[in-house]
DNA sequence: TCAAGAATTGTCCCATTGGTCAATCTTTGA
DNA sequence: TCAAAGATTGACCAATGGGACAATTCTTGA
């Protein structure tokens, strides 16, 4: 987790990469320029180029950070997860994590993921963190109810899980933290329930 | 519906909005320059000036068509909807309309969405929107369950259907439209099944 | 028929931006 | 100590795009 970031290179790399999402958050993709994004490092436009080896690239390794920020802080939750049912809830409060499930953060998302139709490079992160939330969700529901079953709740509880984030990052009808944890645990635990007694009475 | 376009304005700036909002799919907002646009419709840059004042409000417009679209679609459904379950679902397959659920119609949601924090004029049209749906599922919803279950219901759903035309406008995971139906329907119908149990026995 | 107004075009301008590069300053290790 | 490697800067460039505008063509109604 804190790794060490002695060389150089790497600090240097991590700050303007930290500082071009910052700069996505409140210009968006065509906004941040490669000056504003410099600027707010405090360093010139030269250095981001010596360091990246162009605009693409670096957006590219801000969002692989902002992933993986997300990522930890599932897999961190995950880690002290023990039942199936812990297993979801660390993959659902790992993505409304306080320190990210913010406005300005969705704003970022929201310009780079208008960028995927376009940017390979971008598609292929998008991919592996929708392929990674799909199995962490499928590795507790599988346990707990039919192939199919586990399936579809596992892309309704994703699904949910996007259009929350979504909605957070436009100005209306985005719901604050404890309320976007209220209705997926709201839609969570009765379906858990439903297929907990389908389980044992495969009745009508 | 099929309203009367006689003049020459009148069809030119529909010829433009469409022209923009399908430049816009393919390209993004940054790359939706307005020889782009011109060209895709046939015409000249100046041309798109002297119709729309400047290229935000030729997007804006762009976005109220699209809308208009979506909004049409549900209203339709909703005309030859009786039961409350009728309306809901009228809402739901509105939005799913076959002509609309498209990936390439989602990018270019996804490109005005990702302009909403910068672009009031975009926010507004978003939260009309927003409101619009939420008003809708409200109004069925309301005499199918008490009211905060109906709030959180209508919450679910429209964040449901915002999650999936995410995903469908990124590369990976997206479903199409007969299982994204299924997904919504699975919910939906769990849930009113539910709520009809529980209105006429409040017990635990 | 013809003049006024609208439609349409192409040109021009200016600001911006991504990217290159040579020139400096700093660090470091031998 | 000093030279090589790396860090950093600022100037520069070519391309692009939004927007203004004058010039030209087309419509239309009196």
């Amino acid at each position: 987790m804190a790794g060490k970031l002695t060389k150089l290179v790497d600090i240097r790399r991590r700050e303007l990469r930290q500082a071009a999402f910052e700069v996505l958050q409140r210009e968006g993709m065509a906004g941040a320029t490669l000056e504003k994004v410099a600027a707010h490092a405090g360093a010139s436009k030269g250095i981001v180029l010596h360091y990246f080896r162009n605009k693409q690239e670096l957006f590219e390794q801000a969002m692989r950070e902002a992933n993986a920020n997300l990522r930890d802080a599932v897999a961190e939750r995950l880690r002290r997860a023990k039942t199936p049912r812990e297993r979801i809830a660390a993959v659902v409060d790992g993505n409304f994590d306080p320190r990210f499930y913010q406005p300005e953060i969705a704003h970022a998302w929201l310009a780079l993921c208008a960028e995927v139709p376009r940017e390979p490079q971008l598609a292929r992160i998008q991919a592996v963190i929708h392929a990674r939330m799909h199995s962490n969700l499928m590795s507790a529901l599988r346990l707990l109810m039919p192939a199919e079953a586990a399936r579809r709740t596992a892309l309704l509880i994703s699904g949910l899980i996007d259009g929350l984030w979504l909605r957070h990052g436009l100005q209306s009808g985005g719901v604050p933290r404890t309320e976007a944890l209220t209705l997926m645990y709201d839609f969570i635990d009765r379906r858990l329930a439903e297929e907990a007694g389908r389980d044992q009475s495969p009745e009508a």
